[in-house]
DNA sequence: AATATTTTTTAGATGCGTCTAAAATAAACT
DNA sequence: AGTTTATTTTAGACGCATCTAAAAAATATT
């Protein structure tokens, strides 16, 4: 397979894993800043590879093959960012653009011997889930932050936008994975929200609050 | 740079390392397991960016631009391989294909963290030496096996052979860098030699002692 | 339902790296 | 020196992944 069909892949698994249903052209294109005809050629090849099921103008989704596929390079994509955090010292807002490339790395050994070397961890700096070598993945029920009503707490176990400005936004405002997080105050006017992050209490937007997981 | 231009600077590199120089088209052709004409074409194009010296017919050599880019391939290829045995179990015999790979990551603070991580080791698993950030190299002065006389001895400091097949057989008897390295028989006849390996005895061929590295 | 708009696909072109076949140059040999 | 042989370069093609522009299909609007 090739650095350009695991791309494409990868953000078909992104893509319609919330929803379950086909993902359209454009909406590919979108993400992977391309063009709409580039995603069709590739749609082509990755159905003759039954890795896609698709169909002309009615957009794509994965075979059995293709979501396994997939997960696997999720799977090395969310080691190597461990592996850049816990054993590097990468910040977590750091690590996606070269785990992007070290996805890409061709070694069934190398990535189960990373995994053993980090101790087989359930879930990356971010709080996503991590695939096992069989594509199984540990679900964790978790609510957004924005989800949550006055008095309610709970721990922060991942984000959901891991764009390198909101994380650097967490760690300015010292939120982190395992962060206690308690909602003081819900402000019905525009849902933003008064919090108390350990023991200290600051103002987010409801933006903010519907990019941190908690459980 | 492209990951193909990168092979051929490395590849140039290591020829011309030697000989200081200049390589021929055919030399890196047949290195490469191309063809002469693919050869060419990059060439001109490893001249156009100040890579390389290449006058037509005339065979090429690295400008100061592209040793210096040869060389920190050369650094991450080997503190790579140093990872794979270091910190993931790998033997010495499978780390190439892999390091190969990942030589190609872009990521300047990956490799020096990587370098830290392993502890800015000088060498690699098969006692080459590895360039730190600025390309500096520590020359070990370091001689062939086969250039010791009977009663001579010195410790396995590198091999010059880095193939998966000779270095299964080393592993096989038991050589292994820092192994100590005795010549009891040299064999005027076939130039073999009887050596002995710690405590053990076993004959070698020429070829064997032309591949090892002794101080 | 007919028309306008949006989405998607096709057709054809480009850059990169590769190849084969043929031409040009250099080296080796009478 | 002239000829043969080997090496190297050029010319032209192909596959991959991309693009633009235009055509086709689906969707939305009146």
């Amino acid at each position: 397979m090739t650095y350009s069909e695991e791309n494409y892949l990868k953000t078909i698994y992104h893509l319609t894993s919330m929803t379950e249903e086909a993902v359209s052209t454009n909406a590919i294109a979108e993400k992977m800043d391309t063009k709409a005809s580039s995603v069709t050629d590739m749609l082509k090849k990755l159905a003759e590879k039954d890795l896609v099921n698709y169909i002309k103008y009615q957009g794509v989704s994965l075979t059995e093959n293709g979501k396994l596929a997939a997960k696997m390079i999720v799977r090395k994509h969310r080691l190597w960012e461990t592996f850049l955090v816990e054993k590097l010292e990468f910040s977590w807002d750091e690590v996606h653009d070269v785990a992007e490339q070290l996805e890409h790395i061709k070694s069934e050994k190398l990535i189960n011997k990373l995994d053993d070397f980090l101790g087989n961890p359930t879930e990356d700096p971010h709080g996503d889930p991590i695939p096992d070598a069989e594509g199984r993945i540990i679900k964790v029920e978790k609510r957004l932050l924005s989800e949550l009503e006055k008095n309610q707490s709970g721990i922060c176990v991942g984000v959901k936008d891991t764009s390198s400005d909101f994380l650097k936004y967490l760690d300015k405002q010292e939120i982190a994975l395992g962060s206690q997080i308690a909602i003081i105050e819900k402000e019905t006017f525009d849902n933003s929200f008064k919090i108390r992050v350990g023991s200290k209490e600051l103002m987010i937007s409801n933006k903010i609050a519907s990019n941190l997981y908690i459980q």
